[in-house]
DNA sequence: TAGTGGTCTAGACCACAGG
DNA sequence: CTGTGGTCTAGACCACTAC
């Protein structure tokens, strides 16, 4: 797989205080060490201790402040960048078994609002991806994937019902740098019931997901359709630290 | 209002930074100031303006890397933390005129979901609200928040109808330090299809918020039912800085 | 190769929480 | 009051990008 890379000071600190509130030695509720005492033991200055300190707050596992010592909160783990992108990789970090089967792989002319998404014209070619996705054997969602050609073309010969598109496409050197998720309700279609074994118009969450490239480019333009009784999606927020959160006003 | 403390030089830098994108002196896609002149401009060392810029990074409004100017992104403007709580405030920096008609404010004892939510026994006092939220007069969502007797006895001789929910428990001193939001879909109610217009079995975006304080007590578990061809609600992520997004299988 | 952001050090002062 | 985390300085070296 990837060659890991030696960690980073900071990097090293944050999975070491993560591992400590993973395995319990920290319980939420409890108090981390100070600033001064993970700098003795970890033989290193402010500036890495803080930096670690400052990734978990924002994976919303702990709370800080003047004068108080950090103390761990009570939340669901959250997700590294490329698990929240890879249901596979979400789902094996939750200990189920991912599972997939293809409807469908094409390379198709765009739809119009397909084109709109990714930045080309209506009818340029797209590949799109439509799978239903299991966690050990249980229908969970439906994905409806879209990428420009110069990105899809990757998928064009890759078994999708063996292992996951967004590892492969990072494999292949593919530059995921920044994502934007909507969320919203819709109903279960024919097609979506059938596959998730639900009855026509039950509520489904819809997850739309548009990625980009540090330049700017569209990479992908998804739509995932959960069925909310099997699966959980949220945030944490903590006092102080930036959410990235948004809401907007449809007019 | 809250009196304006000076604004620390991070968060001056951050503040101008957003300004310059906000007003269009960069758009996305341009290239921000490097560091170096940042420091210059702002007369700081790089400390500060690394800080400012991470927090823009977590807001999802730029993105940075090792040997590349960072970039402003294409995305939807994110919330402060207030705003995130508080619809009033989100609308208001939408541009649209909050509104809320209440149904009822009681104290009552506490459901079971409830009580559990809030760490308290089955029957134990809570005080509820349920209100519909209006955006320039059209209904958007539903609200059923639900507090402590010790945080939602403030709100007994409020007028839930006249201001900000939020911002009275705010200034009453109440301690929200994170927060914990998970989505799903429900089909509209009766009651809840009468207040916003739609039919009844409509899908619905639920937001389901817990609130806690510094120490981890619970002061708040809310859910609010959105019209999702009204609003849309989402999160963005920037691949380098932590997400506080979560994915979690029911079993 | 020059310029950039990522990392790290070793100090300092301050605001605040808690005894 | 002591200890804590928040802020800031003034350096340094490195990895990477873009040229």
């Amino acid at each position: 797989m990837t060659p890991t890379r030696p960690l980073q000071q900071h990097e090293e600190i944050a999975a070491w205080l993560r591992e400590s509130i993973g395995t319990g030695t920290f319980s939420p509720g409890d108090l981390l060490p100070s600033e001064a005492e993970l700098c003795r033991r970890f033989g290193s200055s402010r500036g890495p201790v803080r930096q670690a300190m400052a990734t978990l707050r924002a994976e919303g596992l702990i709370s800080s402040g003047r004068g108080r010592r950090s103390r761990v909160l009570e939340t669901s783990p959250t997700e590294t960048f490329e698990a929240t992108i890879s249901a596979t990789a979400a789902f094996r970090r939750q200990g189920a078994e991912p599972g997939q089967r293809t409807q469908w792989v094409a390379r198709r002319p765009a739809p119009a609002e397909v084109a709109e998404a990714l930045a080309l014209e209506e009818g340029d070619p797209v590949v799109s991806v439509h799978r239903l996705r299991l966690a050990d054997g249980a229908p969970v969602l439906v994905e409806r994937q879209n990428y420009p050609l110069e990105v899809g073309r990757h998928l064009l010969d890759f078994d999708t019902d063996a292992s996951s598109v967004h590892r492969h496409l990072l494999e292949q050197g593919v530059d995921y740098d920044n994502l934007s998720r909507a969320f919203d309700a819709v109903a279960a279609a024919e097609d979506d019931a059938r596959l998730l074994h639900v009855e026509p118009g039950t509520p489904l969450l819809r997850l739309t997901l548009r990625a980009f490239t540090r330049a700017g480019e569209p990479v992908e333009f998804s739509d995932y359709r959960y069925r909310s009784d099997r699966v959980s999606l949220g945030v944490n927020t903590v006092r102080g630290s930036a959410s990235p959160l948004w809401l907007e006003i449809t007019r």
